[in-house]
DNA sequence: GGAGCCAGCCCAACCCATTG
DNA sequence: CAATGGGTTGGGCTGGCTCC
């Protein structure tokens, strides 16, 4: 009997490893500031007001560990999409709490599977655990105040004899949990997405994919906006160096990134997926093809009405949505 | 004063040869 | 296959330098 079947056995809710998740996180989440972007310790709390004043984050670290890195979230990354693909797959009662082994998450996560690799794991566990956060996002009632962390609990079990890695039990805390089963509150990151190795990358990533979207003339953010929507911990300035390196590479998956200035001239950001135009010219072929088959449908049904076959052809409304 | 630029620091991520 | 740790790379950020 090979030690993944006895694993398999321990753990009813047991997580099996997959090629190819879908990579789904929280929109909320993606478009404000909630990590540090920095590999080094951050101790200095993430404060965020929308410019409307109407949402705030913030976010502190336990002195001990530091606020929860971007690269820490690749963790909430694998969770969010793991009860994802169990609710697509039509299971009702949705986990909170999730099994696997240290190995299948590092090897999930695209990290590497070393002795520091593990190391690195628990001190990732411990950050997100350990980082306090409050916010506006999903705020049960006005005048209501509430503190959380992303996991509420954590266990790694080692080996009694080796003192190997085994297995790894999270617990998301609720609001993380709340924000996963919530309809529709799920984006799809790119399958390139745990490859971008810079925190300000995958920060400018996230928010891109979360405004730009799918929009056919894209989206545009002024620079100072982005700044603190990435919750960057460098001065504007040196922020501005930066995303200058980005924008120039233009190296981020799904979407064109290009300097331009806002209505008010202030420089901004133009964000813009790659296959706008194509997928505008696809949309409209479908809508053209759909309204062409519905005129002949019509014409058919004509033809067809005599042995009452019309009834039974259900055609779809064109264009999508 | 401040905008732009960037070397250097620290440290996590990554690469890889090696081991049961 | 799973795990290790030595060595290297490259990230944000600090602080300093230049030029306006």
């Amino acid at each position: 009997m090979s030690k993944r079947t006895i694993r398999q056995q321990e753990f009813d809710l047991f997580v099996p490893r997959m090629n190819s998740l879908p990579l789904k996180d929280q929109r909320e989440v993606m478009e404000r500031p909630f990590f540090s972007l920095s590999k080094r310790k951050r101790l200095k709390p993430i404060e965020y007001t929308s410019p409307d004043g109407e949402v705030w984050v913030h976010v502190s670290a336990n002195p001990a560990f530091g606020i929860a890195t971007i690269w820490d979230a690749d963790i909430l990354i694998w969770a969010t999409s793991r009860i994802n693909q169990m609710r697509e797959a039509g299971e009702n009662d949705l986990p909170r709490t999730l099994h696997t082994t240290t190995y299948d998450l590092l090897k999930a996560i695209k990290r590497d599977t070393g002795g520091k690799g593990y190391r690195e794991l628990q001190a990732a566990l411990q950050r997100l655990e350990a980082t306090t956060i409050q916010t506006s996002i999903r705020g049960t009632k006005r005048n209501t105040k509430a503190q959380f962390g992303w996991l509420d609990e954590w266990i790694l079990e080692s080996d009694a004899v080796t003192g190997a890695p085994k297995g790894l039990t999270l617990t998301l805390s609720n609001w993380v949990y709340e924000g996963v089963i919530k309809d529709r509150s799920l984006l799809t990151l790119h399958a390139d997405y745990f490859a971008l190795s810079g925190g300000v990358e995958r920060a400018i990533y996230r928010i891109a994919r979360k405004h730009a979207g799918d929009q056919a003339s894209g989206w545009t953010c002024r620079v100072s906006v982005l700044h603190d929507k990435t919750g960057s911990e460098s001065p504007l300035k040196q922020f501005n160096y930066l995303l200058k390196r980005i924008v120039a590479a233009n190296d981020l998956p799904e979407y064109d990134a290009s300097f331009v200035n806002a209505a008010d001239n202030s420089p901004a950001v133009h964000f813009i997926r790659r296959d706008a135009a194509e997928r505008a010219a696809i949309k409209a072929d479908l809508a053209r093809l759909a309204a062409n088959s519905e005129r002949r449908t019509r014409e058919d049904a004509r033809t067809l009405a005599v042995d009452g076959l019309f009834e039974k052809r259900k055609v779809k409304p064109s264009g999508e949505r």
